[in-house]
DNA sequence: GCCAGGATGTTA
DNA sequence: AACATCCTGGCG
């Protein structure tokens, strides 16, 4: 398994998106197979915060490819995005859900009475297993200690449309590994 | 299946 | 001040 450093992320977020289902993500202590994630396009895409969020159109300016993108939705959940910049198009990869490979006892500890296939079966879930917060919101993660994405490969790739947006519903920018159990929905 | 919970950035 | 939002667990 191989580290994926910020070149990885100076390409298009669709590639990326899809490039890094079945990879490792790394969290202090904890790991995860990336089983679903979503792609978002911050020139072209009205789902993407930068439609309609100036903050987030100065955020990717600001910030190099690979920086942690983490924001809170409906005031209950953390949400983990990596930023994509530096190819023919810029943009977010949300991580959509993770199955869980080791630190399964911390994860548990931080989502008690979880089954542990849905430990990190959705966006809001796998931040909370992880204890991801607001806190890691515009870090440079990829080569922090203990954290990181390292390579791997899904079982069985599919796409489909996006979850639980309004806009754009007909782009199928959510990828996944459809053999995993613990996808947040099925596709 | 439906719905409350309740933070944040943005606009009125 | 009010609004919309990249969600989840609990209850039916």
């Amino acid at each position: 398994m191989k580290r994926l450093l910020e070149d990885y992320f100076k390409q298009d977020p669709l590639t990326c998106a899809r490039g890094l289902i079945g990879c490792h993500f790394h969290w202090h202590g904890c790991v995860g197979r990336i089983v679903e994630t979503e792609a978002y396009d911050s020139e072209d895409d009205p789902a993407c915060h930068t439609w309609f969020r100036p903050s987030t159109r100065v955020f990717v300016e600001a910030h190099d490819a690979g920086t942690a993108y983490v924001y809170m939705n409906y005031g209950v959940h953390w949400l983990f995005n990596i930023l994509v910049k530096g190819g023919a198009r810029s943009g977010f990869v949300l991580f959509r859900a993770l199955e869980p490979v080791s630190g399964i006892e911390q994860m548990r500890e931080r989502r008690p009475g979880a089954k542990d296939v849905l430990l990190g079966a959705g966006p809001g879930r796998l931040t909370r297993a992880l204890g991801i917060d607001g806190s890691v919101h515009g870090s440079r993660f990829l080569r922090a200690a203990g954290c990181g994405v390292f390579t791997g490969w899904p079982a069985e790739m599919i796409a489909g449309p996006r979850i639980g947006i309004s806009r754009a519903t007909d782009l199928h920018w959510r990828f996944g590994d459809a053999a995993s159990p613990s996808l947040s929905r099925r596709f």
